[in-house]
DNA sequence: AAAAAAAGAATGAACGTTCATTTTTTCTGT
DNA sequence: ACAGAAAAAATGAACGTTCATTCTTTTTTT
């Protein structure tokens, strides 16, 4: 167990220092010596641990996003009623790419780039699943709109995403009040009206 | 005017080269020797043009990023109604991201990249303000919901560049109907109730 | 003929990756 | 429990390639 501790330490520091240097520099300026540098490892160790630079960008892409899906559903329970259950996962949402802001970036800058490959674009996008059910319940009882998944997504989800960046960008932060606010807009943008 | 016309002739190829290649293969795998090949100019050549890789860069993002905003206004007129402004501004912004959507592609990954330089990006923020000035109206007239202009801009214009980048990667087709649909959700994510 | 624009070849630096070696961990027999 | 052999993990230096950029020459325009 020692053994495979110390690789997963290793493993660990690898991925964080990807997460951060690609944040910071974006993909075409952080080389395998910098990652190396910063996860106090000599470069050649990295190819223990991952077959090459596309390699790790993909396992940390799938690492983050599997962290992010955890997150929002950690609380949730499929039983909910629809409007309940929605407001836990927008919220834990909400938390997730305001509390784990560098890991909230790093999916959003691979999201629109082809940095990823298509395979572990697919892998990632599966553990969406709960909420894509949550919404299929919803229309079947009549309260949420009857949309596609993807146009759900766009208004009640992706706005995050933007209002993430930006705030990082700091021209704007986002407090409770927006984020209350927030909430509203994105669970008035897929209720059914009565 | 002969030689001022071929120069900005190879200005533009150059352009749409550095837009094309950076869709396809990301910023960090497209080289200078590519974007002169595709464009039919030696390598050598781009250096009269452009200061260097970075500047070719920023100047492709600031001339997609006008466009793009001229497109989005052509048609507007600043003592429009309310409404009616929006939705011609909103949909004008559709057809863009539908028709130009290689061009909407190239922003959505510079806006989520730090591959260009933070004073091209304010520059190219710059052009939005007759949509700003649009919403201080409606607020005005208690039309438009009292939100910062990030949440408006999050819920009722940002949508539409995730699901064109879902369109793009073939998961999904945007087609008449469903941005009728997409429109709808826009304007009531941000109008006043009654 | 002079000036400007463009070209291809050249340059030095930086990159991803591998190689030969050293260090650390694990295993074995006592 | 422990010496020491075998295996595994880790390293720094090195390799070949590719890149952005520049230099010198040629072509085109004035």
């Amino acid at each position: 167990m020692a053994k495979l501790q110390k690789s997963i330490d290793k493993r660990n520091a690898l991925v964080k220092a990807t997460i951060e240097l690609v944040n910071n520099n974006g993909f075409h300026a952080t080389p395998m010596s910098k990652i190396a540098k910063m996860a106090n490892v000599s470069p050649a160790t990295i190819y223990l641990y991952f077959e090459n630079k596309q390699d790790l960008v993909n396992q940390t892409y799938i690492d983050v996003k599997a962290e992010y899906t955890n997150y929002a559903f950690a609380d949730f329970d499929p039983n909910m009623p629809i409007e309940e259950g929605f407001e836990m996962i927008w919220k834990r949402i909400a938390d997730f790419k305001l509390n784990e802001c560098e890991h909230a970036m790093f999916l959003a800058q691979c999201d629109n780039t082809p940095m990823i490959d298509e395979e572990s674009r697919q892998e990632g996008i599966k553990h969406l699943q709960p909420l894509l059910d949550l919404w299929e319940r919803g229309k079947k009882e009549g309260v949420i709109k009857p949309l596609s998944d993807y146009i759900l997504y766009a208004y009640a989800i992706n706005p995050l995403s933007f209002l993430m960046m930006t705030q990082k960008r700091g021209s704007f932060t986002l407090d409770k009040a927006h984020l209350e606010e927030a909430y509203q807009s994105a669970w008035s943008s897929i209720k059914m009206c009565k």
